[in-house]
DNA sequence: CGGGGGTTTGACGAACGTCAATCGGGGTGG
DNA sequence: CCACCCCGATTGACGTTCGTCAAACCCCCG
């Protein structure tokens, strides 16, 4: 496990920190500078609205705890999830900030995030060239994550999409120290990973049943418990992402 | 139908031009240079690769006549298509340059495409703001489209999906002048619908069918014909795309 | 006048959705 | 500490949408 000593006092900001690490190589005046950061982190409940699709863009902000998403309502309330934002994740910063306007994004959980605007404007300075290729490969990655929630969706099954997204989503928290090779946590209901992957929440809960009877994994109290992780990449199709 | 009226000669930029008008209010001296950029457009076959997505991105280019799309193959041979490349619509050019690597882009029918690094390079004199505004407005379209395709594939019926695709494929051609309220091309066998609808080839056929009998719309020999747009808006929850 | 790729159709089956009832577990108030 | 409660998980029965297979058809082109 890549775990690295912290200081005594564990930083909020670290999840942050490694996301972007594991993006570029930081200087440690980045780190340190990026650590200081830990200016009043602001809390919101599950199903707060950081941003309404109808509305110009919100803040730049990142989220250092719980889980959001972005999404769409059809008028006749079907909802579809376009994407998930854990620990780490930015929002509305570098590249990605004017295009990711248009949608909505509501915590899924209580989440608390910081203000983002040291960071945006960090990343324009000449002086941190790896912040901003650390803000750019993250939206190169979003973007995988994007066209990969197509594919699972348009050709995939219900049962491939479903192990497809959870090795998508180890492997996010993996980079940001949440997650292990044997389990991570998944603090969603059955309902919202239907609308994220396009199915009924009967149908997800028969797909996690099938799971469990193939013993290939299991989720019980907000924790995955993955037991065969080589099984789940081979009928998922899943490959981590590469840059460059 | 604004259909602007062009010198003698019909210039080979001028779904460029038209696109990027219609993002931001492009100064004469960039339309000119734009149109002088007539440079001699490459030709290519449909099938034809302009970028796998194993390889770094490609080349910056225009894409002048024909369409293309992004697409992805799962290693069982099922295809997913992302998102339909047409006439006007540039490729790796501005925020999106980066972003849009990491998947195939593939020639749907005959196509021609314009070399698109002096594009590419005016985006970032200081003396194009509009230009920049238009690519970076371009790169916000894209994404809507992104999501949209999504939307429908996730929590839309057959029915409703084909109504979406065809709507939005109307409002994009709308814009570089190849499309208006009743008819609009569409180079696309059943089967690049199928793969961009998360559907299979007969149920396309069947959704089209209906369309048929219902008197919405009809596709014959490569070209659409809308009967009633707004009983299709209706059905399919389209509504244009809005910037800012 | 044949091909040949794309379209159309029918018959059938599988995957997934809907409806409705039941279960379970963690939080809350007494 | 315990009973209650409520939201989410689970299950069964049934219906619909969509996929698959295979054949026929159509149109364009050589």
């Amino acid at each position: 496990v890549n775990r690295v000593a912290v200081a005594a006092k564990p930083q909020a900001t670290d999840p942050l920190i490694r996301r972007l690490s594991a993006l570029a190589s930081l200087s440690p005046e980045i780190i340190e500078r990026l650590t200081r950061l830990e200016a009043r982190p602001q809390t919101h409940p599950p199903g707060f609205y950081l941003q309404h699709e109808a509305e110009a863009a919100c803040a730049a902000r990142v989220l250092l705890s719980g889980w959001a998403c972005r999404q769409h309502y059809l008028s006749d309330g079907r909802r579809q999830i376009f994407a998930f934002i854990v620990p780490g994740d930015t929002i509305g910063i570098g590249a990605a900030a004017r295009r990711t306007a248009r949608t909505d994004i509501v915590a899924l959980t209580p989440i608390s995030v910081l203000d983002g605007r040291d960071v945006e404007q960090a990343v324009t300075l000449p002086q941190h060239p790896a912040l901003r290729d650390a803000i750019e490969n993250a939206a190169r990655l979003d973007d995988i994550f994007l066209f990969n929630q197509i594919t699972r969706i348009g050709r995939q099954t219900a049962y491939e999409r479903m192990a497809h997204l959870l090795l998508e989503l180890q492997f996010r928290l993996k980079t940001v120290g949440l997650a292990d090779e044997t389990s991570m946590p998944l603090p969603l209901t059955q309902d919202v990973l239907a609308d994220a992957l396009g199915l009924s929440t009967v149908h997800v809960n028969r797909t996690l049943k099938q799971f469990r009877r193939e013993e290939l994994l299991e989720i019980k109290s907000g924790k995955v418990r993955f037991f065969d992780v080589e099984a789940l990449r081979l009928v998922s199709d899943f490959q981590p992402p590469k840059l460059g």
